[in-house]
RNA sequence: AUCGCAGGCCGCCUUAUCGUUUCGAAUUAACUUCGGAAAGGAAAGUCCGGGCAAUACAGAGCAACGUACUUCUUAACAGGAAGGUACUGGCUGUAAAUGUCAGUAACAGAAAGUGCAACAGAAAAUAAACUACCCUGAUAAACUUAUGAUUGUCGGGGAAAAGGUGAAAAGGUGAGGUAAGAGCUCACCGCCCGUACGGUGACGUACAGGGGCAUGGUAAACCUUGCGUAUUGAAAGAUCAAAUAGGUUCUGCUCCCCGCCAGUUGCGGGGACCAAUUGGCUCGAUUGGAAACCCGUUUGUCGGGCAUAGCAGAAUGGGUAGAUCGAUAGACCCUGACGGUGACGUCCGGGCUAGAUAAAUGAUAAGGGUUCCGAACUGGUUUCGGAAAACAGAACCCGGCUUACAGGCCUGCAUUUUUU
RNA sequence: GCCGAUGUAGCUCAGAGGUAGAGUACUUCCUUGGUAAGGAAGGGGUCACGGGUUCAAAUCCCGUCAUUGGCU
């Protein structure tokens, strides 16, 4: 495991992240998804990158302040920051969104805790085999 | 010291580890390394004003919208400064006023017009007569010798003083006057008009001036007057531009039509236009075309006709995804000097201070400071333990306004207490 | 990021300067052997919140808050 950890560096970078538009539209048409209170997971096999890209959201509707969207996404993407080591590389690789659905802000842990149980279930999508 | 009000300022700090965006340098295939920078006073609300961009624009009027004491300030403003007026409160003084300090004001026009005012009340806006008041006619009653006067009932007038209603009742106080009353007359006060003087102006002051008072409220009701406004917003807009499918042009082949030459499969041709633009509307303004070919013909400014297929290749225009610019050095910030009552302006010197794009500015740990709570002690304080730290996150950029805000600091004014 | 709309009884909505209503729901009574339906009576409102204009504001003006629609 430590070996693991070494290979894969702790950053996040710009490739790293899912952007553009026809990406995000397809991801979401065609994605599967499942529920991890207070997240919800989106998933799809990619063809178009080499590396894992995620995406978080947090709806306006839920958090009227900015400051507040602002804090629980820095806490996703710190929680996917610290534990995308779990997540296996091959064979496949995955576009993911994760959606902030709680009302409430809840704390560090609790998410790290449900970015770690997502990465394990989403290692089944990486090993499944793309039609 | 205490507790308020008003104004201004600050908006926890340091270190380490792992990260994010961007700029510069170096080496390179590289996001590899090194160094620098990285949220606010409100970044918020999107309520005003400007820059900037596209579109429109000779000019004028109307509509619509905004705005409203004056002068200044400014790129501009519904912001700000200084002043005026009115109102409220404190102080001085006191019968009131004057004076002074502070605060508040959507503060143009109600003697241009139209409208509105529930309930109550006699009456709610060209004033009006319910009670009460005064004069008077008729009639009844009792009194009186009688004229007469009193009271009641019915009618005709006068009056706007008293009553009560209401948010509001048509100048106030006093005197004269009268049948009773009334600005009917007079004095003082108030009001309107005029003149003079002072002030850039709002306005102020004065008058042996004129007017008996006409002019109630509401314009955040319509409206009138002055002034102002073209519309839409960076998701504006500019440049480059993949794949796919259209457009246009050219070339080749096939098909169709016409003509010519002829020799069997050869050669040539198959074309253009028919008004347009103009802010929300109108006037007005600007710029056009009406041609050519074929056939007929009565030779006219006449009538009729004119089909455009398919495949392949190349070029080209628009343009989607996407990328780049717009977009971060500016009505900028700091210090000082000068001018101005002030807002503010001018000048010298210094500084570079976020720039993302599914959207960076974070997470963890340790230490310190602040406040609060508890315990111990040598009891103004120190030590130990625990807790708390607001409102809130750039998105083209500025100037304001408004709203939110833990805690702290400074200045001014006022309250209470102590000391000198 | 930009531009609109709405907020009135538990619910759905009228009311647009003069003391706030309708339908439905709720309570009580009548009717029935009992229930429903029907009939009669009644209660229930900070007109989202805070200021202002006016004699008077749900209504007009300004500012907050909440809900909601559109632009791409």
């Amino acid at each position: 495991m430590k070996k693991f950890e070494k290979i894969v560096k702790q950053t996040f970078k710009k490739s790293e992240r899912l952007s553009g538009k026809k990406n995000i539209e397809e991801l979401f048409k065609n994605g599967s998804y499942f529920y991890l209170y207070p997240l919800k997971v989106v998933v799809l096999p990619s063809l178009h990158s080499n590396t894992h890209q995620v995406l978080f959201s947090v709806p306006k509707k839920s958090f009227k302040r900015a400051v507040d969207r602002n804090l629980l996404k820095r806490r996703m993407r710190e929680a996917y920051r610290l534990h995308k080591h779990l997540l296996l590389t091959e064979p496949n690789v995955l576009s993911i969104a994760y959606i902030y659905t709680s009302k409430e802000v809840v704390n560090y842990q609790t998410i790290a805790h449900q970015i770690k149980e997502s990465l394990n279930r989403l290692n089944s999508y990486v090993e499944k085999s793309v039609e």
